[in-house]
DNA sequence: TGCAGTTTTCTACGCTTCGTAGAACTCTAA
DNA sequence: TTAGAGTTCTACGAAGCGTAGAAAACTGCA
């Protein structure tokens, strides 16, 4: 239970990229902008209906990806967990589900590039 | 376009563990043999119609995890990438889904076991 | 206190993926 | 040249996801 639609994916990455807990409509709004961006010129942001973003947000929550608060009116949403946790959470995962986790751990690092093998030296250096 | 199904995975499986090219019919056997033993005394391997099995085959080869043999009547399957290189992929796209790989890098380091770590360390050694 | 506007929930539809397999077509060996 | 094995085509049902209307719940204001 790990993968997420791409409107899915779009939210989380809104909730991720912002520190507070968002509403329903800000999200929405936030959405038509970055679709409107990403679209290039004359190509305005697509509203999405909130009911949508809504249903969206509670299939994220019953995911455990997203957390929200009742006590407050507009409900606020935020994510469970930050985009580096749940993204290595998913790479252990992925690991996870090989038998020979050493050989995937050769052939991970064999096509790391430079800079993050530096980063992982140091990570493991002082540990 | 990363996910496979049940049945799909379990067909990977046998494919990644023989290291011949096997045939709908073997794999068919195989899979109602390792899901007898799964499933416990008393519950034997359920039978799959081969076309079931040809299917699944077809879908795999379609997401170029499978390669076949034309040329023999009863097509031979096989893997294209080994189960470590697969999933070692399936990880650099995991890793590459977010834009602070530093620090995913450093979530999963802090989450690795003491001989995963052991291990990295000594890959990344000799670099 | 009761309504109007806002917010949330319920329900649903269409599309895609996956497990599953019958029906029909294509080979190959005899 | 034909029977049997093998393969492709087609399809159905379930589940996941984008999408949103309709209805219910709530809130602030008159």
């Amino acid at each position: 239970m790990a993968s997420l639609g791409e409107l899915e994916r779009a939210v989380m990455d809104l909730l991720w990229a912002g520190q507070e807990a968002a509403t329903a409509n800000t999200l929405r709004d936030q959405l038509a902008r970055s679709s409107a961006a990403q679209g290039g010129p004359g190509h305005e942001g697509k509203e999405l209906a909130v009911t949508t973003v809504l249903t969206v947000l509670s299939r994220l929550e019953k995911k455990g990806l997203v957390e929200r608060e009742r006590g407050t009116r507009p409900h606020r949403y935020q994510a469970v967990s930050s985009r580096a946790d749940h993204t290595a959470e998913l790479m252990h995962e992925v690991l996870g589900s090989a038998p020979d986790r050493e050989a995937v751990l050769a052939r991970f690092i064999g096509s790391v590039s430079e800079g993050e093998a530096a980063t992982l030296r140091k990570l493991l250096g002082h540990l």
